[in-house]
RNA sequence: GUGCGUUUAGCUCAGCUGGAUAGAGCGUUUGGCUACGGACCAAAAGGUCGGGGGUUCGAAUCCUCUAACGCACGCCA
C-alpha cells in the first residue's frame, strides 16, 4: 500500500504538472506549522529560479489547478511561496478503511526478503550480565523484530565469549580447590558425572577470583594458559568441565534474557568456530593475503581513499594463537557456509568501531562474503549514570543486570500499590510488565548511537515520554472498549466514519502515517522513530479523548466509528510496542 | 599526533535529510475532576541551535576554520 504522504504528493506533483511545472517540485511534507495547515509543500520556492519567476505565482498557479481535486480540502499559496495543504477527511478516511484490511496497516513486503543474522556480540560465559549488556540485548531484539516485522528472515545470534582465557582460569581454579576431581585425573576412563560441581553463583564468585590471581601471580597465569590449551586442544576431562560451565551458564543466561524478553534463535559462541580457524588461516596465507608483520599475521586492509590510517587486521598472534579478529572472521566464513545472509548486523558498544571497520575490511578482501553481502556494525553508546558517568551500584561497582531490574520492578510495584488495593500477586505482574516497558522505551527512544542518561526515576515516571505512559494510553483504550462492551454496545465489525473534529482528523492523520514510519525505522535500523511515532499516536489519542465523550454518545453511527478509531489505534500501538520488545498489561 | 563522535531551553532529548514563529518531556507558574481511568488535558514562561566565516532567495541542517568534552588508534574483547 502507498505511502499516504506518497499519494499526496502524487496529487501535488499532478497539479504542478498540470500548470506547466516540473511535477518534481511537488514533494509534499508533515506541516511544520500545524497551525496554519497539516501538509505543506515548498516546490514553488525551489522552483523559482528555473522559471523566473516569483514563487507565490507559481503557488498561485499550482494552487488553482488543485480547486475540485479529491484529495486536497484546501490548498493555499502564502508567502513568499509556500503551499499549505489541508487533506479531506473522506480521503483520510479511506485511506485509513484500506489500511484496516490489509496485512500490517499496509505495510508492503519485500518482494525478495533478506536473511539477515544479528549478532548480539555476545556475553562471556560465567560472568554475571551486568548493565553494558542491557543495551545490546534491548537494541537487537528490537532490530529483529522490526526486520522481520518488514518482512525478513532474521536468525539471532547470541554468540557467546565461551573458548578465550577466561575458560582456562575457571578450570585453573576449579583445580586449586578441588583438585581431587575426576576430571583432573588424566588415567580416568569412564564416564564423567551429570551433575556439575558447582552453581551458577559459585561460577560467577570463581571468574573474577582466577582472574585477579592470574594478575598478580606470574605462575598461575601460566597455570590458566596451560589448561586453555589442554581444553582447546581436547583433552577429555576439561572438555567435559568445559560443558558444564557452558550448560551451567546459559542456563541462567536464558532466564536473565527472558525477563528482557529477549530471545535468541542460536546460541553459538566462539567455541564453535574453533575447528575451522586453521583452514581459514591456511586459505589467507595461501591466497596471498596475509603475511607476517611485526611477528604477527595480519591482512592489511588499508584503502588508498583513506583519510585516517587504519592498521592491519590481524589473523593470528605472534606466539601463534588465534585472537577476537579470528573468531570473528571464522565466524563470518561459517555463516555464509550455513546460512548465506544477506546481512549481518553486529552489535556492540561503539568503541568497537575501528576493530569492526577491519574485520569486514578483511572480510571482503578475502573474499570471505560475497560483494554484495552487507556487513553493518551497529555501534551503541554507554549508559550512564545521571552523573553522567558510566552506570555504577552506589558502592562504586558495575550493577548486575538482574539487580537493576529487581529494583525497577521494586519500584514499579511500590507505585502501583501506593495509595490502592490491588491484589498483590497481580500487582507483581504488572510491576514487571511495566517496569520492562519502563527500561526498554527508556533505552530504545534514545538514537542508539549516543551515550544516554539512564534515569530511574525519569523512565519509571507514568508521565511525559516514557513507557509507562505509552502502556497507560493502550490500557485507557482497552477499558473504554470493555466498558462498551459490558453495556451490550457493539465493537467488533465496527467501520471508521469521517473525522468530525480536529483532534479526531489528527489522530487519524498520525495513524495514516504508520507505514511510512514502520519502513523508515526498518530502513534505518532506528527503532527510537518507533517511540517517537507512538508517542505522537499517544498523544493524538489522549488529547481526542479527553473532549469526545465515547461511551455516553447517543448517536449509534458515531459511536461505531469512534469504536473502530479506538481498535486501530490499539492495534498500532500495540504492534509498535510488539516490535520493541515489551507489552501492555490489561489493567495497571 | 591522526581519525571519529558530541555540543539545541535550568535538566534529559527530538528536529521528518535546506523552508514560515527551532519542537517535546521533566522542572517552574496557571486553569480544568457530579472520572467512558485526572497515571490525563489545556495554557504560560524559558533558546545568540558551542563560536567565526562561507554557499543559498532561505542554514540547527551543506562547506570551511576554530573551541570544549568524549572515544578509538597491531598482538584485549
Amino acid at each position: 500500500m502507498k505511502r499516504f504522504l506518497d499519494l499526496i504528493s502524487e496529487e501535488m506533483k499532478k497539479a504542478f504538472e498540470a500548470s506547466g511545472y516540473d511535477r518534481e517540485l511537488g514533494k509534499v511534507t508533515l506541516s511544520n506549522r500545524p497551525d496554519l495547515c497539516e501538509y505543506q509543500c515548498n516546490g514553488a520556492m525551489a522552483g523559482a529560479k528555473l522559471y523566473k519567476k516569483a514563487p507565490i505565482m507559481i503557488a498561485g498557479d499550482v494552487a488553482e489547478c488543485c480547486k475540485g481535486s479529491d484529495v486536497f480540502l484546501s490548498v493555499e499559496a502564502v508567502a513568499p511561496g509556500f503551499l499549505n495543504l489541508k487533506v479531506k477527511e473522506s480521503f483520510i478516511k479511506d485511506y485509513l478503511l484500506q489500511m484496516c484490511q490489509q496485512e500490517k496497516f499496509g505495510l508492503d513486503m519485500p518482494e525478495h526478503p533478506s536473511r539477515i543474522i544479528v549478532d548480539y556480540g555476545g556475553p562471556n560465559v560465567a560472568k554475571p550480565l551486568h548493565v553494558g549488556h542491557l543495551r545490546s540485548g534491548v537494541i537487537g531484539e528490537s532490530i529483529k523484530r522490526i526486520a522481520r516485522y518488514a518482512g525478513h528472515e532474521v536468525i539471532g545470534d547470541i554468540h557467546l565469549g565461551d573458548w578465550g582465557l577466561q575458560m582456562g582460569l575457571i578450570i585453573t581454579e576449579l583445580k586449586e580447590r578441588q583438585p581431587e576431581l575426576v576430571y583432573f585425573d588424566e588415567s580416568y576412563q569412564g564416564e564423567y558425572p551429570q551433575e556439575a560441581p558447582f552453581t551458577i553463583s559459585e561460577l560467577e564468585e570463581i571468574y573474577p577470583t582466577a582472574s585477579s590471581k592470574s594478575k598478580e601471580d606470574a605462575a598461575y597465569k601460566e597455570r590458566a594458559m596451560d589448561a586453555t590449551f589442554k581444553l582447546q586442544s581436547g583433552v577429555r576431562g576439561y572438555r567435559a568441565l568445559w560443558d558444564h560451565i557452558i550448560r551451567v551458564s546459559v542456563a541462567d543466561l536464558k532466564k536473565n534474557y527472558e525477563n528482557l524478553n529477549v530471545e535468541f534463535d542460536l546460541w553459538k559462541g566462539e567455541s564453535d568456530v574453533h575447528d575451522v580457524i586453521p583452514g581459514m588461516v591456511e586459505y589467507m596465507k595461501k591466497e596471498g593475503y596475509a603475511h607476517i608483520s611485526e611477528g604477527a599475521l595480519v591482512v592489511d586492509v588499508k584503502e588508498e581513499t583513506d583519510t585516517k590510517e587504519i592498521p592491519p587486521c590481524m589473523i593470528l598472534k605472534s606466539d601463534g594463537a588465534s585472537l577476537y579478529n579470528t573468531t570473528d572472521l571464522a565466524t563470518i566464513m561459517e555463516r555464509m557456509r550455513e546460512y548465506h545472509p544477506d546481512r549481518m548486523i553486529y552489535l556492540t558498544d561503539k568503541r568497537q568501531e575501528l576493530y569492526f571497520e577491519q574485520v569486514f575490511r578483511c572480510a571482503r578482501k578475502t573474499k570471505l562474503v560475497d560483494p554484495e553481502t552487507e556487513l553493518l556494525h551497529i555501534g551503541f553508546g554507554t549508559m550512564n549514570g545521571k552523573d553522567g558517568k558510566p552506570f555504577k551500584t552506589r558502592e562504586g561497582g558495575v550493577m548486575r543486570l538482574e539487580t537493576l531490574i529487581k529494583e525497577i520492578n521494586d519500584e514499579m510495584y511500590r507505585k502501583i500499590t501506593d495509595n490502592r488495593q490491588v491484589d498483590e500477586e497481580e500487582a507483581r505482574q504488572t510491576a514487571k510488565i511495566v517496569a520492562l516497558s519502563a527500561i526498554k522505551y527508556g533505552d530504545l527512544s534514545n538514537q542508539a548511537s549516543k551515550d544516554y542518561i539512564f534515569d530511574i526515576d525519569k523512565f519509571t515516571s507514568f508521565e511525559g515520554d516514557t513507557g509507562p505512559y505509552i502502556l497507560y494510553t493502550i490500557v485507557r483504550i482497552k477499558s473504554i472498549l470493555n466498558k462498551i462492551r459490558e453495556q451490550g454496545g457493539k465493537v467488533e465489525g465496527t467501520v471508521l466514519r469521517e473525522a468530525d473534529s480536529e483532534s479526531e482528523k489528527a489522530l487519524m492523520l498520525q495513524l495514516a502515517g504508520f507505514n511510512a514510519m514502520m519502513e523508515t525505522a526498518y530502513e534505518e535500523t532506528a527503532p527510537h522513530k518507533i517511540c517517537a511515532y507512538i508517542y505522537e499516536l499517544a498523544n493524538a489519542f489522549n488529547r481526542f479523548y479527553h473532549e469526545t465523550k465515547i461511551v455516553t454518545e447517543e448517536n449509534e453511527e458515531k459511536k461505531s466509528g469512534w469504536v473502530a478509531l479506538l481498535l486501530l489505534t490499539r492495534d498500532v500501538l500495540e504492534t509498535c510496542i510488539h516490535v520493541l520488545g515489551f507489552s501492555a498489561p490489561e489493567r495497571m
